[in-house]
DNA sequence: ACAAAAGTGTTGCTGTTACACCCATGG
DNA sequence: CCATGGGTGTAACAGCAACACTTTTGT
């Protein structure tokens, strides 16, 4: 700590799923000073013998228990007071996943899903890093098919709930025939042959991605 | 160094310039071990009182001496054989500027433009870094219209020029025809009144970009 | 006059938008 | 039978791709 070359270089996980439309995002609870209390992101310090690849897969996995789901860096914060304690460099990784498939069983109070719109009170800087990585996050959604909806949707899904997800990324409504027909027709979804069962109102057809169509298509 | 959670940070910064077409970087020649005699990317470490974007905005200044030019934060990298001394983490930042601004008369046998199809011999993992950012810009390039552009035709330049440019970066030709109405027709460049004057053949057109027009376009 | 490079229009195709009614289920 | 939500076709329009000849300059 004497050099001040030598940095404390953390790295952080921002673990995504859709949900009813929704984009989500796994936070998990402080239990200790400071911002004991306070939601924040999973995250873990690097060691000189790690990668942060490495490390990011780590927290994933212990998060979720799953081996699934991408992984790609995103943006580095570095702002000398990030961490009241100490100057402590995050590095940031996406992890996108379906959030049916996450063992919600030890989602205690101390580990929860949250709508990007909707974010409890945060600590350290992570509001700020949460804002600037979803903003990314969302254009890339908005330009790109990308592998980037296929591991948001890795359980079958419905075109309106696809369309609802969409509707709230792109921030304005989209007419259901021209929806349907952009995925139909160019036979990215394939028809499973089943329906969903549950709500009110006509069933739904339920869809999965046509992978190979998908590839590098752009919306 | 005995505490393992203390880690080396430099900032790498890849300067991209555009140059009769092709995509260029700004290299240098490492005078001293290891790799003496190799090229590298400009780089500086990181101490503990500077942000990662300070210490790219430095460097960019440095070798260029110019203060403009979008700078942008790319990729980390953090194998632990970067270099063959230390475990050092690398964080990639990109600058795009206009190479006829440059100050090249500072450009001795140390200091060179490179087209990124035909890199000389390069030290560290830097061969692999300007590979993977590269592609990285390619692709922006190809998909929107950006501020990047703005950034690599600050000078006014003819549309052939351009066209070339986006050859290069596609890897596939455009008809000229195409191009120019895509330009010229929604307005995208504005015709300054001035030719060109070298060269054989019949004199370009000079443009430059309409800046409010290009907002946000897409390609 | 010839070589080199730039300028220019039309047509068909493909994807996008706008728009309204009927159908299947649960209560 | 009513409320809820899902499924479906057509027509106008815009952007994109394919295509060749003429003009301006230097030598």
């Amino acid at each position: 700590m004497e050099n001040s070359y030598y940095n404390v270089v953390e790295t952080l996980v921002l673990i995504y799923a859709a949900d009813a439309g929704k984009l989500k995002i796994f936070l998990k609870k402080k239990e200790d000073e400071p911002y004991k209390g306070y939601w924040t992101l999973p995250s873990a310090p690097l060691n000189n013998e790690t990668t942060l690849e490495e490390n990011a897969s780590l927290i994933y996995q212990s998060m979720t228990g799953l081996n699934d789901g991408i992984i790609y860096q995103s943006k580095a914060f570095s702002n000398l007071d990030r961490d009241p304690n100490a100057r402590i460099i995050g590095i940031s990784f996406v992890a996108i996943t379906d959030k049916s498939l996450t063992d919600m069983k030890n989602n205690s109070d101390s580990k929860a899903w949250f709508d990007v719109n909707e974010l409890p009170k945060l600590g350290f800087d992570h509001e700020n890093i949460i804002n600037e990585v979803s903003k990314e996050i969302k254009s890339k959604i908005a330009t790109n098919y990308d592998d980037m909806l296929l591991s948001f949707f890795q359980s079958d899904f419905t075109l309106p709930e696809l369309q609802l997800f969409y509707e709230n990324i792109l921030g304005k409504t989209i007419d259901r025939r021209n929806f349907h027909k952009k995925f139909a027709s160019q036979e990215l979804v394939i028809d499973t042959g089943f329906k969903t069962t549950k709500g009110s109102g006509r069933p739904g057809t339920l869809y999965r991605f046509n992978q190979d169509k998908m590839k590098g298509k752009r919306i």
